[in-house]
DNA sequence: AAAAAAC
């Protein structure tokens, strides 16, 4: 802040403001083609994690990045990549062999598809050319691209092998490696794959790590991969979203798909991302819905590639108003401005409660988490508490009749609890955060929410908006002590070159 | 436990 102070002429008579000037675009010293095409989509201002890794990535340092999903991270790495590739154009390699410059993986296909698209549009004004490369699609167009020339390759890394193993790609001239959410290709198992990638890629090349959060095994591959890496952490790792209002209805099992039907229309939800476990439970959901009325869809990894893209389009063109998804949408999509996320099932992974949640309530705008539990979630349960280090207090749903035959038994308990004395009927519903940024696009399903008349069946029992408590702290520690430290993957260590347990 | 990812 002083820097910025002291750099300003002596004699100039204006006020200097408490905040330090915001950093811009323009202050990175990237090439015209990239302002234009940043100014293209209005942005002017980067986040404080582009703002922390375009100058390190743009010196040529390997980084090692913690950022959770809606930080900006995507252009975080990309611009300065393409202003890095710009800048040595033509001083490598005969136009005729083609190589690949960049190369950028992630876990899965959704998520290479949208990298690809900001790669693409922030290097539209330049002659750099892009292609994206995942599986369950034809390879021959994607073949017929390489042949012609892409200096930046977007992967998923089963069918960059598959090329790879076709001759149809050349990775003998990568510069530059991009491991987007690393923590999520190790769980899904893509160790091997990357250490084969890697293997056909030059010694000498620049490495970009980006990771949710910093566990042993990322620190690990970090340590195998990554040269001299420059740390650059924004955003508490494991941290919810501050202005995401959680909130956890009790349900039985076998009443979930009427509660999440119940509440879409008691709260008028018009874009809405369901998660379930499975992928039969995902299907089985959205089907229910359809037969309601519900303009719902599932995406999962046993419908085509061309079924899952057309899901999430019509879900983003708002064509589809319920998106019920397996954890394949967990991490990364960017879809603006969800107002509401439902956990049909509690996530295994307590980490990956926190990347659903976070798709909602980003870039500054407020949002609901729902979570449905059942008295068998009970330990999932605990799990995500410990993580997000907040106790919940799960709530009865009320004014919830589940349809068909297996009512009977559970009407007593829902007789006794409306019997409970609440008529906080003018309770405020969980404060959230009272204004969106300036330029956020407005939001046409929660206006419809807030008008709808509600009669006010507003869980009294509403779990506070998570907040890092000031003692957070200290009470931390002591959390993270009890969190079970994970397995560690045999598989892992072997592969680097650690000696496998047992 | 389940999901994801190449054919």
């Amino acid at each position: 802040m002083s820097d910025n102070q002291s750099a300003l002429p002596t004699e100039t008579p204006i006020v200097i403001p408490d905040v330090a000037p915001a950093i811009r675009f323009q202050d990175f010293g990237l090439a015209p083609e990239i302002l234009k095409a940043l100014n293209d989509q209005g942005y002017v201002h980067p986040t404080p994690i582009q703002a922390e890794a375009i100058p390190v990535v743009l010196k040529g340092m390997d980084v090692m990045g913690a950022a959770q999903t809606g930080t900006g991270k995507t252009a975080g790495f990309s611009l300065p990549i393409i202003q890095l590739l710009m800048a040595h154009a033509n001083s490598s390699a005969s136009p005729a062999r083609h190589p690949v410059r960049a190369l950028i993986l992630t876990p899965t296909r959704e998520l290479a598809d949208q990298v690809a698209a900001n790669v693409k549009a922030y290097s539209r004004h330049t002659p750099l050319r892009s292609l994206v490369v995942f599986g369950g699609m034809d390879m021959t167009p994607q073949t017929a691209a390489l042949r012609g020339g892409v200096e930046i390759v977007i992967a998923t890394p089963g069918r960059l092998l598959d090329h790879v193993q076709q001759k149809t790609i050349n990775l003998s001239q990568t510069q530059i490696l991009v491991m987007d959410e690393a923590d999520r290709m190790l769980d899904m198992g893509f160790l091997p794959d990357l250490q084969r990638i890697i293997n056909l890629l030059p010694k000498q090349r620049q490495n970009l790590m980006f990771s949710a959060t910093f566990s042993p095994e990322i620190k690990k591959l970090a340590a195998t991969f990554l040269k001299d890496p420059v740390t650059i952490e924004v955003a508490r790792s494991n941290a919810t979203a501050e202005n995401v209002t959680q909130i956890i209805y009790k349900v039985e099992e076998e009443a979930k798909r009427d509660a999440v039907s119940f509440i879409i229309r008691e709260r008028g939800l018009k874009q809405v991302i369901v998660f379930s476990n499975t992928k039969i439970g995902a299907s089985r959901l959205a089907r229910q819905l359809e037969s309601e009325g519900v303009k719902a869809s599932a995406i999962h990894g046993d419908k085509s590639q061309s079924e899952r893209m057309q899901a999430l389009e019509q879900f983003k063109n708002g064509t589809i108003e319920v998106l019920v998804a397996t954890d394949v949408a967990a991490r990364g999509l960017d879809i603006a401005e969800l107002p509401c996320v439902i956990n049909f099932d509690l996530p295994y992974n307590a980490e990956d409660y926190v990347h659903r949640i976070g798709r909602t309530g980003r870039a500054g705008a407020s949002g609901d988490a729902i979570s449905l539990f059942s008295d068998k979630d009970a330990r999932l349960l605990v799990d995500i508490e410990k993580m997000i280090k907040h106790k919940f207090v799960p709530a009865e749903l009320i004014g919830f009749t589940p349809s068909s035959g297996r009512t009977a038994e559970r009407s007593h308990d829902r007789r006794a609890h409306e019997r409970s004395p609440r008529k906080d009927e003018s309770a405020p519903r969980p404060s959230r955060a009272p204004e969106r940024s300036p330029g956020a696009a407005s939001n046409g399903s929660r206006s419809a929410y807030a008008a709808a008349p509600r009669k006010e069946k507003i869980d009294p029992f509403f779990t506070r908006p998570y907040e890092p408590a000031p003692s957070t702290m200290v009470s931390d520690n002591k959390l993270a002590d009890q969190v079970p430290a994970k397995p560690q993957k045999h598989k892992m260590a072997a592969l680097l070159g650690g000696a496998p347990k047992r």
